[in-house]
DNA sequence: GAGTTTGAAACT
DNA sequence: CAGTTTCAAACTC
C-alpha cells in the first residue's frame, strides 16, 4: 500500500470489518495486502453518504444500500462465499476514499448533487475484482483510471469469468459463445477503435478517465436533480450509480436500455460471481423507474418500490440472451434501443428475461469495450441515463448540441415519437429526430424540455426553469447571458449550493406523489383529491388566477390545491383547497375509526386534525395548524364543511373559526413546511397502536410531503409556542445534526416529542383530550425514565 | 411579437 | 418573518 494517512485511516476501519473477520481466504486473495487497508462499507455509508448527503435532501438513503454494492448484508454474505469479489468490492469502497477529487466534490458540491457525485464515479464503484487492482492502486492515485484499466484488465482475466460460471452454474461455452456473438455483431469499426483504445496504454485511459469524470461533474448536475425530483431519488440514484459505474466500464456505444440494464452490470456481476441468482428485478425496477421518470419528469414516483427478491439466475438470462441478443444488439448498433416505450416493455415484470438478457448483453459489451475514449459522454441522469450513441473513439456520432437535446427530448418525448425513433436504423435517423423536435421543442413543455428565457438571472436562479429542473440550459434556449452551461459547472453548483442554503427542497419537485406504502400501516391514498394523488409540495399562493391558470403551480402541475395552499378563491379543477379540507372532514366524519387507523399525515388536514376531539395535538393544531383566513372563498366552503361535521367532533365551528383567525403569522405549520417539521418525530414516536389517538397528527405531518422530503431534522417550530418550552426547545444545532438520517436521530425526535407533547396545555375543553394528555404524561414519565 | 399579468423567488 | 422587489412564465391582444 502507499501507506498514506488515507489508507492508514481506512486500514484501521477496516480491521474491524465483520465482513472480513469473516472471511478468512481473504488473507490468500489477490488483493490480501490491500484488504488490509480496507474500509467496511458501512464506513462510507455512514461517514460520507449519510452525513454529508443525506441529511439535506436524500431522507431515506438506504435504500441506496440496498444495493448489492453497497448493502452490507449482501456484501457480508458475498464475502463469506468469494474472497475475490470480496476483495475487488472491498477494493472499490475504499477508493470511494482514495479518490481524491471525491471529498473534494462532496464538500464543493450540494448535497443533492453529490449523492450522485458520490455514486456515479466510476472508480468509486466500478470494481469486479482484480489482482490488478493491487498495482493500479500503487501506481497512484488516479484511481479512476487505474481502476477502470483493471476493470478492464479483470474482465479479460479468467478468475471472474470461471467463478461465475462456476458459482452459478453456467457453462462456460455459453458465456464464451454469447460474448462472441454479440462481439461479432458489433460494427467492426468499433471492435477496432476499441482494441486501438485498449492498446494506447495507460496515458489514454487515464486521459478518458479525466475527461470522463471531468464530464460527470457537470452530469452529476442533472442527475442530482433528476433523482432528487423523484421520489425514488435514492433508487435512482442506485441506478445512477451502476449506470455510471458501467460507463466507465464499458465506454462503449451502448444504448439507453443497454446503459440502464448495464447499470444493474455490478449488481449481476456480483451477483454472479457471488452465485447469488441474479436479481433482475432490480434491473427491471431500475428500467421501470428510469422510464418513468423520463417520461414523467421530475413528478416520477411511482409507487413501486426496489423490487427485490425476484431472483432470475443467470442460467436464465443466458437463454433468454441467446434468444433476443439479436435483436438486442441489432438495435445496439443503430442506437435506436433504448426508447422510452421501448423500455417500457421492460416494465412489464413478465418481461424480465428480456430485461435480463438486455442487461446481460451490456455486461458482455461492457466488458469488451472497455477502455474506450468516452468524452463526450454526456450521460444525462440516472433518469434519463445514456443515451450512448458514441463511437468508440469517444466521439458521440451525434453532435454535442443534439445529443444533449436527444437526451433532453428523450426525456420527454411520448412514447410514440420514441417508437418513430425505434425504427430508426441509423444514427443520422436520430440526429435528424433530434433536430426535428428540436423545431418544434416550443409546442413541448414538458418537465425534461425545459427552455429558459431568462434575462437577467443568468440562468442561475430558481427563476430559470432549465435550473430549477435541474439541467443545463440547451442552446435553444432564449436566455441571455446564461451560465446553466457545462462549462460553468463551478458557477452552476455554487449556485445551486446557495439556494440549497437557503432552502434544501428548493430543488425538490413542486409537486409530489404519496407512496401509498411509503409508511406502511398509516398510509392511505383515498383522500387524495386528485387523480394523481399528489400535491404540490409548498401549495400555491395564488391571488387572482384562482388557481385557473398555470401561474398557478399546483393547476401547472394537475395536482389539487391542499391545505398547504396559501390561494384565494381556489378554483383549481383538479381540487381546491376547500374540497381537500372538506374530503378530509368528511372522510373524518364518516369513518373516524378507520381513518385513525389509516389516514395518512400532512399538514393540509389541519382541519380533520383540529376537529379532532380525541387527539391530544388538537391545541397544537389549533396554535400551530391554522390556515389563515386569508381566503374568503376557501374559508367559506371550509366552514361549511366544519358545519356538518357531527356534534361529535366536540368542536364548535366558532372555536375553529376563531382559531382560524389568528395571525398566520403564528403557523408555523400552515405551510408546506410544516410537516417537514413534525413528521418524523411524531410518526416515530407513536406505534401503529397509538394511532388511534392521534392519527391525525399524522396527517397533519405527511400530508403534502412525500417521505422524501420530510425532514425530521428541522426543528419542530411548534414547541416555540408551547408553555414548556424550556423542555421541547432543541437548538438548531441538534437539529442539523439530526439531518443525519440515521435512525438514532430518529430517535431522539421521538423522545423529543414524547416529552413536548405532553406539556401543552389543554387547549381543548373536552375531556377526552385531557384524558389523553394525562396518558402522554405518563408516556413522558416513562420516557424520561 | 409586444405588452401585461401573475406569482414564485429573491431580497431587505 | 413580513413586506418589497425582481424575475420570468403565462397570458392577452
Amino acid at each position: 500500500m502507499d501507506g498514506s494517512p488515507e489508507t492508514n485511516r481506512v486500514a484501521a476501519a477496516a480491521a474491524s470489518s465483520p465482513a472480513q473477520a469473516s472471511s478468512p481466504a481473504v488473507q490468500e486473495s489477490p488483493f490480501s495486502n490491500f484488504l488490509s487497508n480496507l474500509t467496511p462499507i458501512n464506513t462510507v455509508k455512514s461517514d460520507s453518504y449519510s452525513q454529508r448527503l443525506v441529511g439535506t435532501f436524500f431522507p431515506t438513503p438506504p435504500v441506496v444500500f440496498t444495493s448489492p454494492h453497497i448493502d452490507l448484508e449482501r456484501e457480508t454474505s458475498f464475502l463469506e462465499r468469494n474472497d475475490i469479489v470480496e476483495a475487488g468490492y472491498k477494493e472499490c469502497n475504499t477508493t470511494i476514499f482514495q479518490n481524491p477529487s471525491f471529498e473534494k466534490e462532496v464538500q464543493l458540491c450540494s448535497a443533492s448533487g453529490c449523492i450522485d457525485e458520490y455514486l456515479a464515479d466510476p472508480a468509486k464503484v466500478d470494481c469486479t475484482g482484480s489482482a490488478d487492482i493491487q498495482s493500479s492502486i500503487n501506481a497512484g492515485k488516479e484511481s479512476n483510471t487505474e481502476v477502470h484499466e483493471v476493470i478492464d484488465g479483470s474482465t479479460k482475466s479468467e478468475p471472474l469469468p470461471t467463478l461465475n460460471q462456476a458459482e452459478v452454474g453456467l457453462p462456460l461455452p455459453s458465456l464464451t459463445q454469447i460474448e462472441t456473438t454479440i462481439i461479432e455483431k458489433i460494427d467492426k469499426n468499433s471492435v477496432d477503435l476499441v482494441t486501438r483504445a485498449q492498446s494506447r496504454g495507460q496515458n489514454t485511459a487515464k486521459e478518458v478517465s479525466q475527461h470522463h469524470r471531468g464530464i460527470r461533474r457537470h452530469l452529476q448536475f442533472e442527475t442530482a436533480v433528476a433523482q432528487k425530483s423523484s421520489n425514488f431519488g435514492n433508487h435512482r440514484s442506485l441506478c445512477s450509480l451502476t449506470h455510471d459505474t458501467d460507463n466507465l466500464r464499458s465506454q462503449s456505444k451502448l444504448t439507453n436500455l443497454k446503459t440502464l440494464a448495464s447499470s444493474h452490470l455490478d449488481s449481476k456481476a456480483f451477483s454472479s460471481l457471488q452465485g447469488v441468482s441474479c436479481d433482475t428485478s432490480q434491473l427491471s425496477s431500475c428500467l421501470c423507474e428510469s422510464v418513468r421518470s423520463s417520461q414523467i419528469g421530475g413528478n416520477s414516483s411511482t409507487s413501486a418500490p426496489i423490487r427485490s427478491g425476484i431472483g432470475l439466475h443467470l442460467n436464465s438470462i443466458t437463454r433468454s440472451t441467446s434468444m433476443s441478443s439479436d435483436v438486442l444488439l441489432s438495435r445496439k448498433a443503430t442506437g435506436c434501443l433504448s426508447t422510452p416505450d421501448q423500455m417500457l416493455e421492460h416494465d412489464n415484470r413478465n418481461n424480465i428475461e428480456h430485461e435480463s438478457s438486455s442487461s446481460f448483453i451490456s455486461v458482455v459489451l461492457g466488458q469488451n469495450y472497455s477502455s474506450v475514449g468516452n468524452d463526450q459522454q454526456e450521460s444525462q441522469t440516472a433518469a434519463h441515463t445514456t443515451f450512448t450513441f458514441y463511437s468508440t473513439d469517444g466521439v458521440p456520432y451525434l453532435p454535442c448540441d443534439s445529443m444533449h437535446q436527444i437526451l433532453v427530448d428523450q426525456h420527454s418525448v411520448p412514447c410514440e415519437e420514441m417508437n418513430a425513433s425505434q425504427d430508426a436504423n441509423k444514427i443520422e435517423e436520430l440526429n435528424e429526430l433530434s433536430q426535428k423536435r428540436k423545431r418544434r421543442r416550443g409546442a413541448e413543455i414538458s418537465e425534461g424540455c425545459k427552455r429558459c428565457n431568462c434575462k437577467k438571472s443568468k440562468c442561475l436562479k430558481l427563476y430559470c426553469e432549465c435550473f430549477a429542473a435541474g439541467v443545463f440550459c440547451l442552446d435553444s434556449c432564449a436566455c441571455e447571458n446564461c451560465y446553466n452551461k457545462p462549462e460553468f459547472e463551478d458557477t452552476v453548483f455554487d449556485a445551486r449550493q446557495q439556494i440549497e442554503s437557503r432552502n434544501p427542497l428548493a430543488f425538490a419537485p413542486k409537486v409530489v406523489k404519496h407512496e401509498i406504502n411509503s409508511l406502511p400501516n398509516i398510509m392511505e391514498e383515498a383522500d387524495w383529491t386528485t387523480p394523481s394523488s399528489a400535491r404540490h409540495k409548498r401549495g400555491c399562493n395564488c391571488k387572482k388566477s384562482k388557481c385557473l391558470k398555470k401561474y398557478c403551480e399546483c393547476f401547472q402541475a394537475n395536482v389539487g390545491c391542499s391545505g398547504a395552499c396559501r390561494c384565494d378563491c381556489c378554483q383549481n379543477p383538479c381540487g381546491t383547497k376547500a374540497d381537500h379540507e372538506y374530503n378530509r372532514a368528511e372522510k373524518w366524519e364518516t369513518h373516524p375509526a378507520e381513518k385513525l387507523d389509516t389516514i395518512k399525515g400532512g399538514n393540509d388536514c389541519i382541519k380533520a386534525s383540529d376537529m379532532d376531539p380525541y387527539s391530544p395535538w388538537e391545541g397544537l393544531s389549533v396554535i400551530s395548524n391554522l390556515t389563515p383566513l386569508s381566503n374568503p372563498c376557501s374559508s367559506t366552503r371550509v366552514s361549511s364543511a366544519s358545519s356538518s361535521m357531527r356534534n361529535r367532533t366536540k368542536i364548535s365551528q366558532a372555536q375553529l373559526q376563531s382559531s382560524r383567525l389568528q395571525p398566520s403569522g403564528t403557523g408555523h405549520l400552515k405551510r408546506g413546511r410544516s410537516p417537514v417539521i413534525f413528521t418524523p418525530q411524531v410518526f416515530e414516536s407513536k406505534g401503529p397502536s397509538q394511532l388511534s389517538s392521534d392519527g391525525a397528527s399524522y396527517e397533519r405531518m405527511d400530508d403534502d410531503i412525500p417521505e422524501l422530503l420530510k425532514e425530521p431534522s428541522i426543528p419542530p417550530k411548534v414547541v416555540k409556542g408551547s408553555p414548556n418550552q424550556k423542555r421541547v426547545s432543541p437548538p438548531q444545532s441538534r437539529a442539523e445534526k439530526l439531518r443525519s438520517r440515521s435512525p438514532k436521530g430518529l430517535r431522539s425526535g421521538r423522545k423529543f416529542i414524547l416529552q413536548a407533547m405532553p406539556s401543552f396545555p389543554p387547549l381543548s375543553p373536552y375531556s377526552d383530550s385531557k384524558a389523553i394528555n394525562d396518558t402522554r404524561n405518563d408516556h413522558k414519565g416513562t420516557q424520561n425514565n
